[in-house]
DNA sequence: AACTACTCCTGGAGGC
DNA sequence: TGCCTCCAGGAGTAGT
């Protein structure tokens, strides 16, 4: 689930609340979430501390004195830290049924930290990862993932996006979209989210689009992060109906509902396999869209 | 090179 | 209640 917004909260969660402080206890509940290429082990935390964090996409990384974390909390990944000395914080995957009981079945990891601070990572279908790497070895890392521009970075501008989709052809727009190698954080509610506020149906080739529906898919992003990241993301409870209209997503798991813009009913279908949701008079099949 | 289908997992919802 | 099927917000890999 977690797309930019939710890893953003969780990054800035951990740099506001948890960096510098000393880490006293780990307990690694689920082996496979650490992996380390270099035979780096999570345990080189003990007694050391989060020195400072930053983020490329959906990636997070955590950098110590002993070694880089980098984090991805993939579909289910969600933090939670708790503590007398701090205010805590809830980021990522909503897991309904253990919101209030930690640790549960669930979670994965606990790190504790000087001063009665807990951070628990929690991942209902194991797929989250978290590599150890060695300082020298991060630039490396990263570069092997081939991400393009971060959404929140001077680097995502409407130049390099265009640049980006032109060097597509007959590819669908939201899968290309998707791919974090075009641009790095989009998911799949946020792409979502992006083309219907820009008017264009996700099966659009990129080849099709004019330049002034690139810009229009631009702002969306510009926009919509706008609304998500200080929200900390959609947090969106699929146990519960969504019923607050006015509020975001405005377009995903909105099924049946009117669309904000021109009232029709918002209808689901799926683009790649993956669940899509949109408006089809504001999204037409073919762009006849002139506006 | 570029695009698509499959795969790693668990759990909740809905049908019968 | 129980069993079954489908679905889920990511992304690497293999196949075309």
């Amino acid at each position: 689930m977690p797309e930019l917004p939710e890893v953003e909260a969780a990054r800035r969660g951990i740099h506001d609340q948890l960096r510098g402080r000393t880490i006293v206890g780990i307990e690694l509940l689920r082996p496979g979430l650490v992996q380390s290429e270099a035979g780096l082990t999570i345990d080189l935390l003990q007694d050391q501390s989060i020195d400072d964090t930053s983020r490329h996409g959906k990636y997070m990384v955590w950098h110590t004195e002993p070694m880089a974390l980098v984090v991805h909390m993939k579909m289910t990944g969600q933090f939670v830290a708790r503590g007398d000395g701090i205010p805590g914080f809830v980021s990522g995957h909503p897991v309904p049924a253990y919101d209030t009981e930690l640790p549960h079945k669930s979670t994965h990891l606990i790190l504790d930290f000087e001063g009665e601070a807990r951070l628990y990572f929690t991942d209902i279908r194991h797929f989250g990862r978290i590599w150890l790497v060695p300082h020298d070895d991060l630039a490396d890392h990263m570069a092997r993932l081939r991400l393009g521009p971060d959404l929140l970075s001077d680097a995502f501008t409407l130049e390099a996006l265009r640049d980006r989709l032109r060097r597509r052809s007959i590819g669908r727009i939201k899968p290309i979209l998707l791919d974090q190698t075009t641009v790095a954080g989009l998911g799949n509610i946020y792409v979502d989210e992006v083309l219907w506020y820009a008017k264009i149906h996700p099966s659009r080739t990129a080849e099709s689009l004019t330049d002034a529906e690139i810009d229009r898919i631009y702002e969306g992003i510009v926009e919509t992060m706008k609304i998500a990241v200080p929200e900390g993301g959609a947090k969106i409870n699929r146990s519960k109906a969504l019923t607050d209209l006015g509020q975001f997503p405005f377009i995903h798991a909105r099924e049946g509902f009117p669309c904000q813009h021109c009232g029709a009913t918002i209808t689901k279908t799926k683009v790649n396999n993956r669940g899509t949701y949109l408006c089809l008079d504001c999204q037409p099949e073919r762009g006849r869209l002139s506006s």
